[in-house]
DNA sequence: ATAGTCTTTTTGTCCAAGACAAAGCGGTTG
DNA sequence: CAACCGCTTTGTCTTGGACAAAAAGACTAT
């Protein structure tokens, strides 16, 4: 195919097709079509016969679009704007924090599909740190490694899925072995609108259950009707909500309310996540929780409060 | 949002909208309208706003057709035929193996993500068996009951993937964990027009590499000009080629051809897969392996000739 | 002010018919 | 039998229009 030097060469330089662009941003080909009709942007080359040629420039302002998107903004405000505009947005919210770098490890690892060298030096790092350090530095360290290599092209979005199951199952069997009789208290987890939000509800399960806490985890995407049940019959006494960034204020709202009135009022109803952050802070009987450092502290007080 | 059990049954017992189908039969939006313009297949009802509804008997047939297109033949031909006609073709070529029974285990391991006890079964089972029996028997099984579960529509696309990751990883420790020092013949092993073939080619070098051969797998994809360079640079007895079902005949025969001469005279080029099954028996100085049963004699014949 | 309701905008996805290039098939010829 | 060449098949791209679901914004009442 490519034994010719020459002729791939202008096609590489110019940029890539629609498909391509569908596949590495994850944008449909409908949606760049419509966007490009109603909101002036992207406004690719075309081929010799017609065809879309989409510039790297425009791929990359694309990428970051996606990537506020999944943080609940929208389009139609987002395209507009200059990409050092999009840039400072994406970049404020974070810690911004100097320790990415040192997660660079993961990324050559996971383009060569070297999986078992890639287990194996997680799985040490999670000895050397413990679980707790290893939930709340470590790991986030490594999400926005994994999130900026997507952003700058060098990781598929096929990649990032593989990077997710492989810490899943390091959680989970992290989790598997701690022992869970007796402790307390007995906390579900859930989330309401899942999004790929469940490797957060892993690592909040984590913490619990390396703080003594007994984790019963329904996964993502619990109905809010079922959680109330599951609640009365595993006799859990706190129930935490992780909500993304992606999800709106008004449903998450809406459900803890409607969870609160469901729940009987000896159970605590907590809840986290990027969806929350600054914003509900009074919501009747519904503990905030502001980050994952904050877990071991508020676990703390509820024993506290309990016992005393 | 399911909250009210009678919104969403009339939805669901008539059949499911195109981008289900696309997701699930792995078939473009695009391919899906204009098979119904060009063949008159499939026939979607149309809800109350337009838009097709597949049934589900309509899915079930797209399955098959997928499924026998994967094996190289072409939509015009096959949308015509009635189900039952279409089964006839897929269930003859295969062994119609009873083992596939036994393997039924994997599925609600999958299902339920249980990758770890699903990881364990599967290790054990490789202790058990040991390397060769496990490549000839298990996974063939395996992979033939997965591909089953597809086509009833029981596995989705991407736990199809994340089983044949799981595979891969396992038979890459195995092999991994063979001392390949002082081994002989070395073998290059590689495929030409990808696939997801890679997983046939990783069987093939478990099987060689039990068999005390020295493999280098070039992974999937390698242009032939590049092969018979890596195959001087190191120093392989052996070039092995696998060739998938999809792989239309014409292209795999100008590939062996090329390569045959492209290629020393002493080294030998061995070509198997599904993509040649029967037919090319007699093309000069490439040696057809008719299945994984045969890889063991195969290389102690080529140690006779090579010895004696 | 904060919570609730209504209206308006935004936004993704679908539809239709047409077009063309790349790949494959089949018949013909050496 | 093998290689060439024209015809057919097939997937993907195009345009412009349309609408429903979701979110934002305006407004009112407590």
């Amino acid at each position: 195919m490519n034994s010719s030097p020459l002729a791939q060469i202008p096609a590489v330089e110019t940029g890539i097709g629609i498909s391509a662009v569908e596949r590495d941003v994850g944008l449909g080909k409908d949606t760049l079509r419509v966007w490009e009709r109603r909101y002036g942007f992207p406004t690719p080359l075309r081929d010799s016969f017609g065809e879309r040629v989409y510039p790297a420039e425009q791929v990359a302002k694309l990428r970051l679009v996606k990537r506020l998107m999944d943080q609940g903004q929208r389009p139609g405000k987002l395209l507009g704007q200059s990409v050092a505009a999009l840039n400072e947005q994406l970049g404020t919210p974070a810690t911004t924090g100097d320790a990415d770098a040192t997660a660079d490890w993961v990324v050559p690892l996971l383009k060569q599909r070297e999986l078992d060298r890639l287990r194996g030096e997680l799985s040490q790092r999670l000895a050397r740190e413990g679980l707790q350090r290893f939930v709340i530095e470590t790991v986030p360290a490594l999400n926005r490694r994994i999130g900026d290599g997507w952003m700058s092209g060098e990781i598929e979005i096929f990649e990032e899925h593989l990077y997710t199951e492989l810490i899943q199952n390091l959680l989970r069997a992290s989790i598997h072995g701690l022992s869970s009789r007796g402790t307390t208290p007995r906390v579900l987890l859930t989330t309401i609108k899942d999004e790929e939000h469940q490797l957060g509800l892993l690592m909040v399960e984590a913490l619990l259950a390396a703080n003594g806490a007994a984790c019963v985890s329904l996964g993502a995407q619990t109905p809010v009707g079922d959680i109330a049940g599951a609640a009365r019959a595993t006799g859990a006494e706190i129930v935490a909500l992780s909500f993304s960034g992606a999800c709106p204020w008004r449903k998450a709202r809406d459900s803890l309310i409607e969870l609160r009135a469901a729940l009987p009022p000896a159970v605590a109803l907590w809840a986290g996540g990027a969806g929350l952050a600054g914003r509900a802070r009074k919501l009747a009987g519904v503990l905030t929780i502001e980050g994952l450092g904050d877990i071991a502290v508020t676990l703390a007080d509820w024993r506290a409060g309990r016992t005393g």
